[in-house]
DNA sequence: GTGGTCTAGACCACA
DNA sequence: GTGGTCTAGACCACA
């Protein structure tokens, strides 16, 4: 189900946490619906358990998913209304957006930019 | 002249390195300029002295300043045609605005972000 | 498994990095490979790990490795087709000889030296 | 006279030695022809007088030119014979192409950059 | 265990 | 004065 690059450089736990809160705000994780349990998970990927254990702990911890003891990891009901999730990723891309305009690229070349990538996505995906 | 943040996370000589690229894209330090000397940064910013080295010899590699024993650092006459810096940027950048739509962040709300972003500069700076 | 001379006035971190590229080019550190462990690295040969995480730093961000906490040092896939490593020592090797040229030695003198390190090559090693 | 490339990197002095060893070997530079002075190189080249004496007493010390107390210095009689200059630059030469050899580069394909070189000089210069 | 960052301080070549 | 290399040793995130 998840897939992570292990030469990256980007933390595996990161790497993640990041699809999780992705499946779940595209719908392919519905919200209740329970995740691969740990051992599944690390056992397909070809990694340690405690690093997925670090990135469901620090789901649980941003509201992102549930977890019950002996039952297993659930998505939460109301990902999208969790204000980390959708404030964090816009605080980022005005971050990056801010480093670009300060060295001379114009917001007409990252709009253009922006255009570009949804026509991709519109396509490919 | 540089100023860095000790509690983001944010490894200091990146910081330092950001700046820098910054300040020479942006005009503040012109091309052939003198970047003040490792010991003056290092004593500025009470940081380490091999920190700022880390910096410069990184800003050297790629190809942004040069740096000479016995004489100083220099930013490079030809900042803006080094690749890496430009691109680098659009590409953190795309990569940010790809985040927050795969989450369901439309292209309407990153340009309307965009377009408040250029007021406030636009304004403040 | 690595070899430095101290006194060759050859930085020990270049030494390193130098070796790396060698044994990878030649097939003796293949694609994908572990490299020894910056603490092992740094034992064996008696010199501070910092020593090894810098030469091991360059060769990441020259795309001749990759590195991640927790999990070690890899040999990138794809070493040769990594511009630098080919063309820099062609370049290196063009100005040595330009060097020699310029004083009057002909190109039938290299030449002659070029075949007798073949031969050397070929019996020695 | 002399040119130097104050972001090469290369020592100042060191450029300065090359091109006076150059020019004597290719007769720019006479046997027995004065130098220019200390003085005249370093407010020619805006450099620091130290670094002219430098590379000048490094000359001397290799018997490439040879200096008396109030008239000047003067290239030596004997330059090609001295065995520094042309053997050191043979061994420079090899010590490259052994490294090119070592990551498979073959012997023809730096034959055929020699090849190249002569060419260019023998138009061009 | 792994690599990455940083400090404190020494010593060097160069200008 | 300048930048570059190296050691010794601490502390951190990650697996």
């Amino acid at each position: 189900m998840f897939q992570i690059n292990l030469s990256s450089g980007e933390p595996i736990y990161r790497q993640l946490r990041e699809q999780v809160i992705q499946f779940a705000c595209m719908g392919v994780l519905q919200p209740g619906e329970q995740l691969p349990s740990v051992r599944t998970v690390a056992r397909d990927l070809g990694i340690n358990p405690n690093t997925v254990v670090k990135a469901y702990a620090q789901l649980e911890r941003d509201g992102i998913i549930y977890s019950a003891a002996g039952r297993g990891s659930f998505v939460a009901q109301d990902i999208l209304s969790v204000s980390t999730v959708r404030s964090d990723l816009l605080e980022e891309f005005k971050k990056s957006a801010r480093k670009a305009m300060q060295i001379g690229i114009t917001r007409l070349e990252l709009e253009e930019a922006l255009y570009q990538l949804e026509r991709v996505r519109g396509g490919g995906l």
